[in-house]
DNA sequence: ATTATTTTTTAGTCTAATCTAAAAATAATT
DNA sequence: AATTATTTTTAGATTAGACTAAAAAATAAT
């Protein structure tokens, strides 16, 4: 068994995998926690120790079979939950990730599964996540375009429809480029425009672009 | 804001006051929670400077209205979240209290409030004990024979079925008169008869005793 | 009323998880 | 290549919560 510290750590640490599969580095699970980069340092010794990931010091931390398996689960939990927050308590997507996260570590085999049923076996959670089987295997979403992804949903770049040069000026200028990570704030509904994240920046997006980007959302 | 295991002493206390109002002892309190005499003095005295209960040495703890109120809190969703495990996810009312004991301390007014709306406002819990409102009262249940209480339930005799000379001596001999708690020891699932403890005395009761037995259950 | 027993508290350790400050390794720049 | 800057790790301290062993208070028994 895990502590609530400890699966966090692992969660996180997955999430952060996403973006860079050759490690992550303790600098960047330390942000991504909110704590201090010798904090981080601490716990992925320990979690070494514990087989969930390997670690070669001053490379950075990458999660074993084992440690994906347990961050699925977590993360299938989570989202789980979110679908009941918001089905059946009638909350507003943007309203349910902390509740979740403290929903995610309740400990019972039992409980989600039948949650799951009660809630029809969902494949995606409310911002259109993909939620990992009962083995922790997410279903791979294929790419789409940006204009078809929801507020609050979150994806990588993984490419272009359109690719003048004008067009790849446009996105270079933005920060936008394969392997980007992409958060859509708001999305009109009239004229499809969208408010965008991209990092610490935010952009204004109309809909001529964002139809001619791929985008993967990610586990 | 109260860490875990905080609120798990206080609700605990709560419980042991109902048994004895003029003051817990740290033992009674250990054996409660399943730690040493020593851990639970510690912790009483760190929750009397912070006011949730009074604390008087050799003497025992005491809630504070501030306590009672957290107490009740904590309880409060402890049966929400046993009603919704036992109405939507149906399962067995006995499956569902070691999960209830972690889903007590999620920390979201806001979720309890759409909890409670979701499952109709219900009053009591599936063991059939009452469920506080948001400002920590307990609506006083109804009575109800004492052969409709379970394992573990205590109540306050309110008054007799049958009134026959010889069924009253028979109570009088065991010391059970109007306001005279009774706690259920054992209860058999075969013939429904049941071990019961008044004050420190214990006694055997059968089937026609307990359905002639009009009980108040209390917080 | 004085012992003996039980209950309760204190004092000192221990572990998990964090922090600060300093040292060591890596990366970037001249 | 040498120096500077950044990243990462180590060392030592801190806090919450629990534990053991011993002391002190309360209760029971002689």
């Amino acid at each position: 068994m895990f502590t609530l510290a400890e699966e966090n750590y692992v969660k996180n640490i997955f999430h952060l995998q996403q973006l860079s599969p050759e490690g992550v580095s303790t600098n960047a699970i330390a942000e991504k926690l909110d704590t201090k980069p010798s904090s981080a340092t601490d716990m992925v010794q320990k979690l070494a120790e514990k087989k969930v990931l390997t670690y070669v010091k001053y490379k950075g931390a990458t999660l074993t079979e084992e440690g994906r398996i347990i961050a699925a689960g977590i993360i299938r939990k989570h989202r789980l939950w979110e679908v009941f927050l918001v089905e059946k308590l009638h909350f507003q997507w943007d309203e349910v990730h902390e509740i979740a996260e403290q929903l995610e570590h309740i400990q019972s085999e039992a409980l989600i599964d039948r949650l799951e049923a009660f809630l029809g076996y969902p494949s995606v959670d409310p911002h259109g996540d993909p939620i990992p089987d009962k083995t922790g295997n997410f279903k791979k979403t294929e790419k789409k375009l940006l204009s078809k992804l929801r507020e609050g949903q979150k994806g990588i770049c993984v490419g272009v429809k359109e690719s003048s040069s004008d067009f790849l000026q446009y996105l270079d200028k933005r920060g936008i480029a394969i392997g980007t990570e992409i958060v859509i704030l708001e999305k009109d509904a009239f004229d499809d425009s969208m408010t965008i994240s991209i990092g610490q920046s935010q952009h204004f997006i109309t809909k001529k672009i964002s139809e001619n980007l791929y985008m993967q959302t990610v586990d």
